[in-house]
DNA sequence: TTTTCAAAGATAGTATTACTATCTCTGTCA
DNA sequence: TGACAGAGATAGTAATACTATCTTTGAAAA
């Protein structure tokens, strides 16, 4: 049996729904690995539309510009990942054993997901760490937050948070350990490979480590005293 | 007794010293007055020289493009941020008490340093709080990183590694930990006030609050076990 | 079968951005 | 007296970030 999965997004993020049509598939497709290739500051709506054989015009009719893609695939990434993680702790008790699970889902490489065809999450993940801020980082975050464009990160940051309480639920910060834990997952992992001095995994670059680093932040802070 | 505080600056990160001319001090004030108003992703070196009343090749004469100046103004907060961490410690000799010390001055509000006339600390705290990460974020980080333009930045994290280390001598992550203190105390500070949902402080937005957060997190991990 | 209409291709054009180049003027240090 | 650094003035270019309009195509509704 084969299993198709589509992330539903909010219709806010785009002008014309890519996942509907071919052309909008591909401009998801070859804009990940643009982005991934050039990063994204680099990245213009020209040499995607070069690079998939459409015109500039073509791309702007589904987005309204390079910020609100980005946007889209942040969203994307984070429903997906809200998915496998709803997916894999599902059935299990323990609320230890699911943050562990997390912390890993977020620190650790992502595989590709063949039940989505046009979106390499391998690639994606590694977009997400570099790039990932910048889709809030900006003068119009409150806009933007007003259109509910980061309602995935924010679901998402919920759904760690309800663990971290079930865990202890005398915890009292589980926001902010929840968005602690998705960014530092991500920024150890940037900065292990980039720019080492500001990890304690320069040398072996074991992704495994941040993920035991978070763990021990996590576990240390949560127990209950 | 006047006192004047100049940060020894790295000479990759200018094309010409900005500390050194008048018109080099205007471009440094203006530019954080500019980046703090509209956010950097809308400065311009064109809006910049009509605001200072210059030209734009006068500004390029500085520095080589915008990302570099971002470079310098957070390469210059670590570097000033830095001074006032040692000297706020000098003479304490427990590591705990030196630890809240740091977590505080990362935390909470800059107050305007009169040591440093064309600089506004308070607007460059809060450019840092949004843009900071902007200076490594790149794909061009890995070269940026050779020229040393991200020292200061290191070197904070040493020291702060360095009294986490004071502190509990078997803790295995004291650099990680301490960019992760760097980093959350910024972005804690950004969620608080732009996407409240990611923390716990959204109602009193009272900075101290992530303060005692960073404190709880820190002590927990650190303490011997 | 015809019409209708959404999607997308084709082409053009604009304001702004991100620079580079060159020439002149002015004040100062040697 | 002149040499030279710093900066003002002006011009120009390639690329970016769009907007507009007109045509073609293909598939479904009338």
């Amino acid at each position: 049996m084969e299993v198709q999965l589509q992330i539903k997004m909010n219709d806010k993020l785009f002008l014309r729904d890519p996942e509907q049509t071919e052309l909008g598939k591909k401009i998801i497709r070859h804009s990940i690995q643009l982005i991934h290739k050039n990063g994204f500051e680099l990245f213009t709506f020209k040499k995607l539309a070069e690079d998939i054989g459409t015109t500039e015009a073509g791309i702007y009719r589904y987005f309204e510009n390079k910020h609100r893609l980005l946007v889209y695939l942040t969203a994307w990434y984070w429903g997906w990942l809200q998915y496998h993680l709803v997916f894999n702790t599902n059935n299990i008790n323990d609320p230890a054993v699911k943050l562990k699970k997390v912390i890993h889902l977020l620190a650790t490489t992502v595989v590709d997901d063949a039940k989505t065809i046009h979106i390499n999450e391998a690639l994606l993940h590694q977009i997400i760490i570099t790039e990932g801020s910048k889709a809030y980082l900006t003068n119009h975050v409150t806009e933007d937050n007003k259109e509910q464009l980061f309602k995935p990160y924010k679901d998402l940051c919920a759904v760690i948070a309800e663990i971290i309480l079930e865990y202890n639920s005398k915890y009292k910060y589980p926001r902010s350990l929840a968005s602690t834990i998705i960014e530092m997952a991500h920024f150890q992992n940037f900065f292990m490979t980039n720019l080492p001095a500001l990890t304690d995994f320069g040398k072996s670059k074991d992704e495994l480590k941040v993920a035991l680093f978070l763990e021990d932040l996590v576990f240390s802070s949560i127990r209950k005293k």
